[in-house]
DNA sequence: GCGACAG
DNA sequence: ATCTTGTCGC
């Protein structure tokens, strides 16, 4: 999957909340839901990263729509060294998150992420600054909130409230995708409207709170960081003895 | 000054 | 996010 370089991404956090500011008036907001009626793959992203070391893993799955069957998995493991700073997310993810990408082979008509879209004190969560580089139509997906008031949602899977900016603009929703279940918070990413959003989301969810996309993404980079503790535990077994 | 704060 | 033990509910 190709993309462009818009920006670098080692700069400070004073330069990356200027990125942003300067990324936020290229999000384009989709108004046409029936755009995406013939959606045939949809991907999800996460990343994963060991507490003592720079090393992280990276994965993209990519799913056919509507049944949700795994088509390609891509993954690379590298190194994550910008902070996690609320709010700069994308600047501690997107490089080796992209890396992945580049891997791809199969394009993806959509693409979900763990954390905000527009859904942030300055419109440009991750899903939104990835889509904007990958030039594609994104969701943003988190587990908690980062930006935005709400009512808390009916306790029925399929209820939801919505989320707002301090102005009282709709800026995501808050989505109950399994019953007596904390909600997700959705957001649309870019190059697509919130209604569709949610319907993709509340379609991409089987069994569990997280939609398939991301659930496997994260399951799948969690397997590869435990996979390689392992060996590094092997290895120090054999040193000590 | 104080609380909130994606992953 | 990661670390980490038991516990509550479907």
């Amino acid at each position: 999957m190709q993309y462009k370089n818009l920006h670098k991404w080692n700069v400070s956090p004073a330069e990356a909340i200027d990125i942003q500011k300067d990324l936020r008036k290229r999000i384009v907001v989709s108004h046409q839901p029936s755009a995406f009626k013939n959606v045939r793959y949809i991907a999800g992203a996460d990343i994963s990263c060991n507490r003592l070391s720079p090393l992280g893993y990276a994965v993209v799955v990519v799913m056919r729509f509507p049944d949700l069957e795994i088509v390609e998995e891509k993954w690379v493991k590298g190194e994550i060294t910008f902070p996690y700073i609320p709010g700069l997310l994308a600047f501690r993810e997107a490089p080796i998150l992209l890396k992945a990408f580049e891997k791809l082979t199969i394009e993806p008509a959509l693409i979900i992420f763990d954390g905000q879209g527009i859904a942030h004190p300055r419109g440009m969560g991750i899903a939104s600054h990835l889509g904007i580089i990958l030039n594609k139509p994104t969701i943003g997906c988190a587990k908690s909130k980062l930006f935005g008031t709400y009512k808390e949602p009916g306790e029925n899977k399929g209820d939801f409230s919505y989320l707002y900016d301090n102005r009282e603009n709709v800026i995501g929703a808050v989505v109950r995708t399994k019953s007596n279940t904390k909600p997700v918070f959705v957001s649309i990413g870019h190059k697509i409207d919130l209604q569709t959003s949610i319907k993709v989301i509340q379609q991409c969810t089987k069994n569990y709170r997280i939609p398939e996309p991301i659930r496997l993404a994260h399951n799948l980079v969690n397997r590869l960081r435990n996979k390689s503790s392992v060996v590094s535990h092997q290895h120090s077994e054999i040193a000590d003895s």
